[in-house]
DNA sequence: GCCTGTAGATAACCTATGTTGACGACGTTG
DNA sequence: CAACGTCGTCAACATAGGTTATCTACAGGC
């Protein structure tokens, strides 16, 4: 019997550390910019909301099924996922938070959360009150605007897994996974020359995200490194040849931008 | 070399029918009103909105992928779906929309459509102008947060989705879809006593919706008839043991809930 | 230094699902 | 009525991917 990597709610188990305030609250601020374009003060009035700014280290719940929302939660660095645990020894990823992105849009309409929010690496996460949100909200709605097109881009995201685990065979879903997670990590700056990035993923994990055995992720792996399409290890990954990849996923990245 | 039916857009070879106005907008009141309460004089001013009440035979695009958003779109009657056409052969639904449901929820955020929205059988939508919205939200905020709770279980929605492509095999892909369209059409009145409903869906449109071959899913469906969970025929379902069902597909419906 | 647990790699085998092709029932069109 | 296309059904076969089991390489604890 096999149990599920998670190590327990943050409350009981692993207090994450509280960071020092005022770290790179940036990427969130740019990529709320990127989304729709705010005034300086909305963006230093968003700035201002950001507080108890929180270190999870890798499998950690950030965010729990069923919880109302009482805050927005920000991802600020690392990477994580929302997540159904199926039984003890089956889990199925449903969509990836890059820094920048909110963890779950379900504030927007205060709906509960209705999955799980895992981190896979190290992540620093900022929270937001809503009642404070609420407050500047009138004032300064292109916050909210910005926020709402985030959510319909995580939409369009779902949409997209559908279709990969729907219609794509192993090695396409992986090619399309590496393009998509790339694709967003270079929009908040995390890709460095040569298409190198953090994936803090196991193999086992990919299989998750992906609808794979573990076995079957290692040989589909290998196949894209047979083709000099990437290479991946320790948690780094390199796409070498991005148009290649992208062209093996059928990835079009525009269901990822604004507009 | 065979091609997938879509019978064109309606504004070039089928002109969809302008249908008299005023039958029931009361299905997509209802659901507002579940979604979040509205006051009554709330109810009249967005029934009062609706205009263009069309009728769509099957096959056709209610909306298409790219287009920019100008009115909010609500299925009125009969089944849609969001979909990829992958090539001239493959296609893959994406989700599902059902009397009372939003066609997309792109216009909250004045977000392009993102897929194509398809009438499965024949069809009534509304349509909704922005402009008139947006000089009713300021007073009418109920409205907006409604929209908004429709959204946040769109997404829970493509999430569950996922889950079932990716974890789970024929049979309980096919169980579970059976058991949301069961679930959904309930919560909107179409579904008679016996556990009937209209499903005017081909096998081979199965096939699109759960990422199986159309073989497959006749041979899935004949599973479930076996077990005597369901009977089909010419588009009408019939669930015969709704608990039997749900425990097959482990659903659990509470994602479809506003909260 | 040794023990232990986790991750990646690989092989052998098994099975769910895909593919191709055939057939009958039915509805539509001429 | 004949011709045709679509849909559901079924059988035979092919294959992508799942399962189980080993093995190695590390990293951490003692």
């Amino acid at each position: 019997m096999t149990f599920l990597p998670v190590d327990g709610d943050l409350q009981v188990r692993t207090p994450p550390e509280l960071v020092a305030d005022r770290p790179a609250h940036d990427v969130f601020l740019r990529r709320l910019n990127g989304l729709y374009p705010l005034h300086p003060h909305e963006s230093r009035a968003v700035a201002g909301l950001i507080h108890n700014v929180t270190a999870f280290g890798p499998h950690q719940n950030i965010l729990m099924d069923q919880r109302p929302s009482t805050e927005a939660v920000v991802l600020l660095d690392g990477l994580a996922c929302h997540y159904r645990a199926l039984d003890t020894a089956r889990r199925q990823m449903t969509g990836f938070i890059v820094p920048g992105d909110f963890c779950d849009s379900g504030f927007l309409s205060s709906s509960p959360v209705r999955q799980c929010v895992m981190s896979l690496g190290d992540t620093i996460v900022g929270y937001i009150d809503l009642g404070q949100l609420a407050t500047i909200a009138d004032k300064l709605p292109n916050i909210i605007v910005a926020a709402m097109r985030a959510a319909s881009i995580e939409q369009a995201s779902s949409r997209e897994l559908v279709i990969n685990l729907g219609a794509r065979d192993a090695v396409q879903r992986l090619a399309h996974f590496l393009c998509e997670i790339h694709y967003r990590l270079r929009g908040v700056g995390l890709v460095s020359a040569g298409g190198k990035f953090e994936l803090p993923m196991t193999q086992s994990e990919f299989g998750e995200a992906l609808g794979l055995s573990t076995v079957h992720v290692n040989r589909t792996i290998q196949q894209l490194r047979r083709k000099k399409l990437i290479t991946m290890a320790q948690g780094l990954v390199t796409i070498l040849d991005q148009p290649g990849l992208a062209a093996v996923a059928q990835f079009d990245g525009r269901y990822l931008r604004p507009n």
